[in-house]
RNA sequence: GCCGCCGUAGCUCAGACCGGUAGAGCGGCUGGCUGUUAACCAGUCGGUCGUCGGUUCAAGUCCGACCGGCGGCGCCA
């Protein structure tokens, strides 16, 4: 058995086993109070002296933090003890002492140094937590898209060149010749939609920008959706629908991780579709309104994004971006050909961007055009011109970033707590 | 890459304006306490004040350079 079973009241009065870590230990005259945790919930164990004998009872009061042990007892209901249940330990076995200079305190640290222990630090409550949600934000969005009949393709993290020719990419040799580590699976899931129709890639990508800001990492994970005979308004159906089903997810089956999160579950509670709209030229109309100084034809910047994220309290589209400051693969509005069909979903709470999507040009004349417009060496796309030649067809897809939705729906201030062992600028280590 | 802030005990920080014997809490260690909730109480160990140079009788403190980190911006998911 587990503790999370033994808090859910199934073991009360009855005997049990749990296998662990000691994560504290508090000694009050002839009684020790061990908290115990593994690695499904944390609960209390209280041993007597006149209970177990001298020699366990001196064995435990010289074990330290995160020494791993086994523990036998009866399970009691009591109000004194945290989660309503405690152990009553008849018998223990010490699997190993850890030793006494266990680096992370019981009391406040930075993060800089929490993160050069982020192998020990993943052990505490908090963090345990957080990557809870994550497994699950990232099982909900697999069962969402398989579920819908979509096939999971993977691509490859070696590519020859640069998707959208704009950020900066790893650079890695490669026998004698270099590659790329993938900036995004985009490309190879527009060749895959003519294989299987619906189709998405879930894996880590990589950007070399030098990015300093809480919402930036080196290397992170997206889903990205592809769907051939997809137009715009279907491809934001589906986003719509996706977000909400993870949203939902997680309130079901991780509530008592955003419990020990603090996180406030009413702005999740409203996450439902259809989600607000406006187009660019109606979010610059209304940031100016707001004393932004900003024109048309400039991208979004973060405060921007911010600004708009907190008028709405369900995910927001930003659509029809000016062309220029967007992909080369963005099919053109027809209403209007100076803006593209592409979409950013905002999170709410003033998160911001989690998802980039758009149509994709699917006419082989007006993609070459932009191939040139955007300098892009058009060599290295005859592969991807080639799916314009024999077959094409309107298609639309997404990116959602994993980290930047753990991060929205765990309400963190900083996106390196949203990712096991984060890469950002500055930190390749553990 | 740009702007701002910070580097003092294992950790979190005070001391710096106004130069004069290096401080606290937590953690560790020793002891006390039979219901603790980041337990508490007493004692104790613990320092190349980021590095290099300069000013000075004297530098943690003033000046300069460098290194490292944090926050904001840009780039984006």
């Amino acid at each position: 058995m587990n503790i999370s079973e033994i808090l859910d009241g199934k073991f009360a009065g009855k005997d049990v086993e749990i296998k662990g870590w000691l994560l504290n230990k508090r000694t009050i005259g002839g009684v020790q109070f061990l908290i115990v945790r593994d690695g499904t919930g944390i609960i209390q164990a209280t041993i007597r002296r006149n209970e177990v004998g001298d020699k366990i009872y001196d064995e435990v009061e010289d074990l330290a933090q995160e020494s791993s042990i086994i523990i036998r007892g009866t399970v009691k209901e009591d109000k004194r003890a945290p989660g309503g249940y405690e152990i009553k330990v008849t018998s223990l076995e010490i699997v190993h002492k850890a030793e006494r200079d266990y680096p992370l305190a019981k009391k406040e640290h930075g993060v800089d140094f929490l993160m050069d222990y982020r192998h020990l630090w993943i052990r505490s409550p908090r963090q345990t937590a957080i990557l809870r949600v994550r497994a699950e934000v990232i099982r909900a969005c697999r069962d969402f898209l398989d579920g819908r009949g979509f096939v999971l393709v993977d691509a490859p993290i070696f590519t020859p060149a640069a998707v959208e020719g704009t950020t900066t990419l790893f650079e890695v040799p490669y026998f004698g010749d270099k590659a790329y580590l993938t900036q995004s699976g985009q490309l190879y899931m527009e060749a895959a939609i003519a294989a299987f129709g619906k189709v998405y890639c879930f894996g880590p990508t990589f950007r070399a920008e030098k990015s300093k800001t809480p919402r930036h990492l080196t290397e992170f994970w997206m889903v990205e959706p592809e769907m051939a005979f997809c137009e715009f308004e279907e491809n934001l159906k589906l986003q719509e629908d996706m977000v909400t089903y993870i949203v939902k997810r997680v309130l079901e089956k991780r509530r008592r991780e955003l419990e020990t999160l603090g996180r406030d579950i009413t702005p999740l509670q409203k996450v439902e579709p259809p989600f607000d709209r406006i187009s660019y030229t109606e979010a610059i109309d209304m940031l100016q309104k707001a004393g932004f100084q900003i024109e048309w034809g400039e991208d979004l910047g973060a405060p921007h994004e911010r600004y708009i994220s907190l008028q709405f309290e369900k995910p927001v589209f930003v659509h029809r971006y000016p062309a220029k400051a967007k992909a080369f693969y963005m099919q053109p509005d027809p209403q209007n050909p100076e803006v593209v069909l592409c979409a950013d979903l905002l999170a709410p709470e003033g998160y911001g961007e989690i998802i980039g999507g758009s149509q994709r040009i699917h006419e082989l004349k007006l993609l070459e055009q932009r191939i040139e417009e955007f300098g892009l060496p058009k060599e290295a796309y005859e592969w991807y011109l080639d799916l314009r030649r024999y077959g094409t067809v309107p298609h639309s897809g997404f990116g959602l970033g994993i980290e930047r939705t753990v991060m929205w729906i765990c309400k963190l201030k900083h996106i390196r707590e949203a990712i096991p062992f984060p890469r950002t600028i500055n930190r390749v280590y553990p």
